[in-house]
This record gives C-alpha cells, sequence and structure tokens, in this order.
DNA sequence: TTCGTCAAGAGGGTGA
DNA sequence: TCACCCTCTTGACGAA
C-alpha cells in the first residue's frame, strides 16, 4: 500500500552547503503574507478552535460539493465520531494523492502563501484554509530538517578534514620543534669550526639551516649548501 | 510490537 | 491585539 505520501519522498532541497550561510534554515521562509482580512478559518490556529479536528475523510471528498462542509466543519459528526467517551482524537486525515501532489505544486512555487492563496487551495483541495495552512507549516519544517541534516553531514565531513590537518600541521610543529632542540652542526667555511647557533639562519631559498650573515658587517658568507654565485653587485 | 511518517494541537515569538 | 509563523509534541496509522 503507498503509506508514504508523496510528499515524504518530494523534498525540495536547494541548499548550497559548502557556503554554509547562516541563514540556512530559514532561507526561503520568509513570510511574505500579507495582512488582508483573513476570515476566521485560518486565525487561531487552533487556539481557541475548540473541537478542531475532524474526523474528515479527505481520501473521499465531499460527493456533493459542498465546500462548506470542510470549510466550517460539521459539528453533528464530530459529536458523532468523538462519542462520549470524551476528548480523544478522532481519525487521522490521510491527504489523497492529488491533494498531495497539488499541494507540492504550490509548495514548489511558493514556499509561504498569501491569506488569498490560502483560501484558493482550500477551495481547490476542498480542505479548511486551516488544514493547507498547517500542511505548508509541516512542510517547511520538514524541508528544514532535511537541510539541517544534509548541513550536519557537511560539517561532519568538515571536522574529519580539519582533525586530519591538524594531526599533520602538530606532526610538523613537533618536527621544527625538534630541529629546534637540536639544530644541525655547521662549520664555519673559514675555520671549519662548528658555528654557534646564534650564528645560524634558515636559507630562504630551500629553507635549510645555514650560517647566519650579517650583510652590514661581513659580506655574506657562502652557503654551506648554496655555495653563491658570482654576483656582480659584489 | 516497534518504528517512521504526518496531520494537527499547543505555546511562544514577531511585526503591523 | 491580531494574524501569522516556528518549534515541539501528540497521536493515528501503515509497514516491517
Amino acid at each position: 500500500m503507498g503509506a508514504t505520501s508523496p510528499s515524504a519522498s518530494g523534498l525540495e532541497l536547494t541548499m548550497a552547503v559548502p557556503g554554509l550561510s547562516s541563514s540556512s534554515g530559514s532561507e526561503g521562509f520568509v513570510c511574505t503574507t500579507t495582512n488582508n482580512n483573513i476570515n476566521s478559518s485560518s486565525k487561531g490556529h487552533g487556539h481557541g478552535h475548540g473541537n478542531m479536528m475532524r474526523d474528515l475523510d479527505m481520501n473521499q471528498p465531499a460527493s456533493g460539493g459542498e465546500e462548506e462542509d470542510f470549510l466550517m466543519g460539521s459539528v453533528e459528526e464530530d459529536e458523532e465520531e468523538r462519542g462520549a467517551g470524551g476528548p480523544h482524537r478522532p481519525k487521522k486525515l490521510r491527504l489523497s494523492k492529488e491533494q498531495s501532489r497539488l499541494l507540492e505544486e504550490s509548495f514548489r512555487l511558493n514556499h509561504t502563501l498569501s491569506p488569498k492563496q490560502k483560501e484558493a487551495l482550500a477551495i481547490k483541495l476542498k480542505l479548511r484554509p486551516r488544514q493547507v495552512e498547517v500542511w505548508f507549516q509541516n512542510r517547511r519544517a520538514r524541508t528544514k530538517l532535511k537541510h539541517t541534516e544534509m548541513e550536519c553531514e557537511y560539517l561532519k565531513r568538515c571536522f574529519g578534514s580539519l582533525t586530519e590537518e591538524n594531526r599533520r600541521l602538530q606532526r610538523e610543529v613537533e618536527e621544527l620543534r625538534a630541529m629546534r632542540v637540536a639544530p644541525p652542526t655547521v662549520l664555519s667555511p673559514h675555520t671549519r669550526q662548528p658555528l654557534p647557533a646564534s650564528a645560524l639562519s634558515m636559507c630562504p631559498r630551500c629553507e635549510r639551516i645555514t650560517a647566519a650573515t650579517s650583510p652590514r658587517i661581513t659580506r655574506p658568507t657562502a652557503s654551506p649548501f648554496h655555495p653563491r654565485r658570482p654576483s656582480p653587485a659584489f
């Protein structure tokens, strides 16, 4: 049986993960509703609606085209369904495939509905505006959840690669520290005696330890690693 | 029986 | 204050 509604598999995901824009999660959810006069069917979000849930079998829409029935709800039916057993949830409404398809289509066009759009869609789908509103709310939440999950996966991967790089850099630091503790012995090209550490420097070309030079005082000595080419400046 | 999905309720936040 | 949204939760329902 097709228990999975089309909405479950048709999540529209348009996130650009690598950017990780801070607006993720709420992007696309900008409220564009206008405060037009919306009739009472969508106000209150169920607060104060009392027994708002109805045992409407939307999979078998009203046969006589009596839209008022689902717009206003049928209290009599409500009472019958609920019986005398006190408050309990009525049967769960399952939207028909066609209703889901149309809702998905609307959602693709717009993630939020103006009151007029909501009203029109509700009439078209033979649902109450409140139901359309709830469907869009849940749909936005599902989209955001998927978005967050993808973001989470991306961050996990980032964490993995950063951890790896961190390890590599720490190894490098350790190596450099080891070099600092026991610098290589460099013999003076003149005296053939080991030079003190203070007389050593890093060759900028190959980044190896060489005898330090002081250009102001003495002419740079040739690197033990890179015998200096004759330069016209000297 | 358990688990995932989803419509709907509840409560809080926000902008006009 | 109102209308709307978001988030969390609840409970019905179908599948495994």
